[in-house]
DNA sequence: TTTAATTCCTACTAAAAAGGTAGGAATTGT
DNA sequence: ACAATTCCTACCTTTTTAGTAGGAATTAAA
């Protein structure tokens, strides 16, 4: 499965962002200071944010980053897929002609993984980043 | 979090020996053939499942490897944490008093993977070894 | 009693991924 | 003009993954 820093940073600068979205434009530098990630990692992140029009950019000074939408309107899922590839256990290739191990047809455990994989996907596919500035007081 | 191939092989390799297992002690050479699992990758993945009670070994020729209880009182989660440390998404700190990035007491997207972690958890606790070679045919 | 098949054990290693760093160009408010 | 920012490319260091190598100990069978 694909879910590293780099997920989880991307989701908690997401969420810092929405929480000080009445400020305007939110630098990285901020970001890097508030959750402690390194300014020139969060922007290889933020890159990546932007070109799933995840969030907007304004260049020059007093710049940064806002929300592309509503807070209720972005789901984990679209976060984490945007900057760590793909949510997947399962390396067994989907294609029906071939065998997962190149042997049998299908390996013993390939539905396992195929179920995990779509309960996790099911989990951030619920969770809106609103739901976690919400929670943030829990 | 801790799911690689290690943990994918041990439950296909246990999935193996539950079909087999009529016909005595199993050898990872056969294992290595069948599931296409390099031999002494298995054998170090064999020592682990061994220390935690999972299988049961008998040297020799002729020897090899019997689960060390019925499939059905066998679950994923006691395959996968044998041999992978632990599933778990979190690097955040357990303990309350110091805070997960060491600033903030708790860090924006704790409850998110505490959350994630327990569904994981929650599914491979649920399913049993004998599950996984009676839906063998779908 | 030799031999072949096995588990058991320790150490090493190659490749990939994770998690960055370095350096600078382009843009823009003050 | 200049300072703060995004944007961009390339490199790098450390850790983890996924093994390999080499052999010792054990045991069934020839």
């Amino acid at each position: 499965m694909k879910l590293t820093t780099k997920g989880r940073y991307a989701v908690m600068a997401m969420a810092d962002l929405a929480l000080f979205k009445d400020n305007g434009p939110t630098s990285l530098t901020d970001i890097s200071l508030r959750q402690n990630i390194s300014l020139p990692y969060l922007e290889q992140i933020f890159i990546k944010l932007k070109n799933k029009n995840l969030v907007k950019s304004t260049r020059g000074a007093k710049g940064g980053y806002v929300l592309d939408k509503s807070a209720h309107d972005i789901k984990i899922s679209n976060i984490i897929s945007a900057v760590d590839e793909e949510v997947k256990m399962l390396n067994c290739k989907k294609e029906s002609k071939k065998g997962c191990n190149n042997k049998s047809t299908k390996c013993i455990t390939h539905n396992l993984w195929d179920q995990l994989d779509q309960h996790i996907n099911n989990f951030f596919e619920k969770v809106k980043l609103q739901d976690l500035i919400k929670k943030n007081s829990n």
